[in-house]
DNA sequence: AATTTTCTACTGGTTTTCCTGTATATTGAC
DNA sequence: GTCAATATACAGGAAAACCAGTAGAAAATT
């Protein structure tokens, strides 16, 4: 371990006090080197071109691009380069976004020093690395989504929508060229997918499943 | 300038490097001193039993108590102490609960050392403290709330969220012991008040402007 | 105490939704 | 090409929601 060279690390977040936390929390560990810093993707996407980095932290709330997006382009532009995403409160789907775009692991703001310096020599030796808390908040979400999101269609997505803008059956079937009473059909099914008994629990049921808005 | 004594300051905040970074970036002021670090409320709360404190840095989210709870328990017991509320993404409804309760400032996450230390000075010294970015939220959410959100009575909040629960009329007639008529009165008054012409319509609205839920 | 707001309740309608059951064309997956 | 899933469509009827206007009683505010 003591030969080894130091992993080149790059971070980049909007919060200078988180930034200079992590620097705080890095400075002492030999094994890893802060190479640079940044507060915005453009900037940091534009280092990569001429600097080797190994690591980047990555946090999701970015002033310029989305996190999520940053990530597909690291990973396309730089496929070598491992991303352990950062932020403080997490929604499932985000973390499962940036995982389906190459991240490596995953970590919250809440994190030790311990586990951040974990987490980048884990994933800057090809394996993965998510907190303890990432990982129950994602066991959670699948568990959950398995169980009681059913799959709509996606003719039954646009007419959940247009239900919730208020709009009749007669003028959903207008706005679509379809019979009224398909529509009536679609409405039904859909009430029965979602296990409610009228659009006003629909609709409150699918902003909670976040199939609408 | 010179000759004046440190204020004193405590940071609460259950982001380990979020502390770290506050430390490193007030670490070079001969202004403030930080006396201590807590990551919960309740450790917090019994330092300022036996100790000198003169501002708290105050993150909202905190895992034992509600940030908003614990700045009017600090009011309360030392009303002589000034809160600098701090968070990441600030809805202004919280900010505006911080301000009620107490709070003499309110920074984002992503403020400059030198924010950090204007704040903490200005507040020290019996002034309020807002970054701008703070100022401009507040303003918006004032400017907002007047316009597009209705004011509903008590009676007509629970109606909605019986309609939003999926109850018929008669079934919320029936668990209000009132005249199915007056449910009726009520539900096309809270439609009235909110703009759409039926009840997923209202629901969707309501959950928009967190009437619901 | 006076005034405004809220809650209550009604009449008499029209429109829309919800229920039950059935059935064919179309699309997508294998 | 076959099979399953999806989208389409219908009938007939019951229930619920929506519309327009009115108005007295009870609270809350001033």
């Amino acid at each position: 371990m003591e030969a080894m060279e130091a992993i080149h690390i790059v971070i980049v977040d909007d919060h200078p006090m988180v930034l200079e936390g992590l620097r705080s929390l890095l400075g002492d560990d030999e094994s890893i080197r802060i190479s640079a810093c940044f507060t915005n993707a453009t900037e940091t996407l534009a280092y990569l071109e001429g600097n080797r980095v190994d690591v980047i932290l990555l946090d999701v709330n970015l002033p310029d691009i989305n996190g999520v997006e940053m990530g597909k382009m690291v990973r396309e532009r730089h496929p070598a380069i491992k991303i352990l995403g950062l932020s403080t409160y997490s929604e499932p789907s985000i973390i499962n976004q940036m995982i389906k775009n190459g991240a490596k692991g995953y970590l919250l703001k809440n994190a030790t020093a311990d586990e951040l310096v974990n987490a980048i020599t884990q994933i800057y030796n090809g394996h993965f690395y998510f907190g303890s808390e990432v990982q129950k908040i994602l066991a959670d979400s699948v568990s959950q989504e398995g169980k009681d999101t059913p799959k709509l269609t996606r003719r039954e997505k646009h007419i959940l929508q247009l239900i919730a803008d208020g709009k009749t059956t007669n003028a959903i079937a207008e706005e679509l060229f379809i019979s009224p009473l398909t529509v009536e059909t679609h409405r039904r099914n859909l009430m029965q997918k979602m296990e409610v008994s009228n659009a006003a629990a629909l609709v409150k049921v699918a902003i909670e499943k976040s199939l609408l808005q």
